[in-house]
DNA sequence: TACAACAATTGTCTAATTACACATTACGGA
DNA sequence: TCCGTAATGTGTAATTAGACAATTGTTGTA
């Protein structure tokens, strides 16, 4: 069915290029966070605040790296004080990890600052374009799927 | 003057939302490579690739480390074979640090593999759509000006 | 009940990333 | 020319990340 013509491509790149200021916003609200955890200790937090309480081996399997690595991260996590480990009411050889009350917070103070950093740049915008942009963003995250949880832990975003 | 109406709650949403996505876009490309070279030495690629040849100096000043500390670091990345070191035509005491054709293909790689999701998203939306996606943006990037390029780097984007 | 499988942790090892202090070499102005 | 400074590199050490093996405690099942 030949989808990709070079008008596609053209959109593609232009999306591509637009899109950058997007990361730019999402890059500054997770910077601001990383003198107090690291990239990957605050992917952990991403999840666990989407996710809820959740076992330690399958977070370490998210992530991508084997339970004894992970253990001992978050050994490190624990001792910040931003996750805990929890008995689970399923089983007592599972442990549950989840937030603390610092953890969350630090969860939302990144979503808040962007989403302020959002709201800045929107009202420069008319309230046609903002219109338009919030129809074309969600046909676009519609698109997308909901997807790729999975991937964007990775990255912790 | 009370500027933030429900309606403007729903387009940063949308928005917030579509960061996501996109989000989940780029991680995907950039966890891809990760088994090759680490997310510290992919943000130097990503920069070498931006600015071109640069100073050993001026690179460590803008990853944020300690000068003394990216000698060896960098050696670790001309043994894999991904920079190498230059003679700068300036300064014989300066060192230029360049792409080479692995280091380049790499990155390539990944925006290539990026531009193909987005390609992908993007063929499942109508062509009014798609018009109507490029025209938001572009309206979202020029109200958010140019994206600090340093936030991006911190994140290898 | 005895035993295999499972979940998490600990022991041990290698390597990457960073810092700080110091050494080396090259510029550049007095 | 000579000396201060700048750019880079080394020595040493701490922290983190990662793998694999072995251990402890728990669960499920033959």
């Amino acid at each position: 069915m030949d989808a990709f013509t070079a008008a596609d491509a053209r959109v593609a790149d232009a999306t591509l290029a637009a899109s950058r200021a997007l990361l730019g916003v999402v890059a500054r609200s997770v910077v601001a966070t990383l003198d107090v955890v690291s990239l990957p200790q605050f992917r952990v937090l991403v999840m666990l605040s989407s996710a809820g309480p959740t076992r330690m081996g399958a977070v370490a399997e998210r992530m991508g790296v084997i339970p004894s690595t992970f253990s001992r991260f978050i050994d490190r996590m624990v001792a910040g004080g931003w996750v805990e480990r929890a008995a689970s009411p399923d089983s007592r050889r599972e442990v549950l990890l989840e937030l603390t009350e610092s953890g969350r917070r630090l969860v939302d103070d990144v979503t808040e600052r962007r989403r302020a950093d959002i709201s800045a740049i929107l009202s420069i915008m008319t309230p046609d374009q903002r219109t338009a942009l919030q129809h074309a963003l969600q046909a676009f995250a519609d698109a997308a799927g909901e997807p790729q949880a999975a991937d964007l832990l990775t990255l912790g975003l």
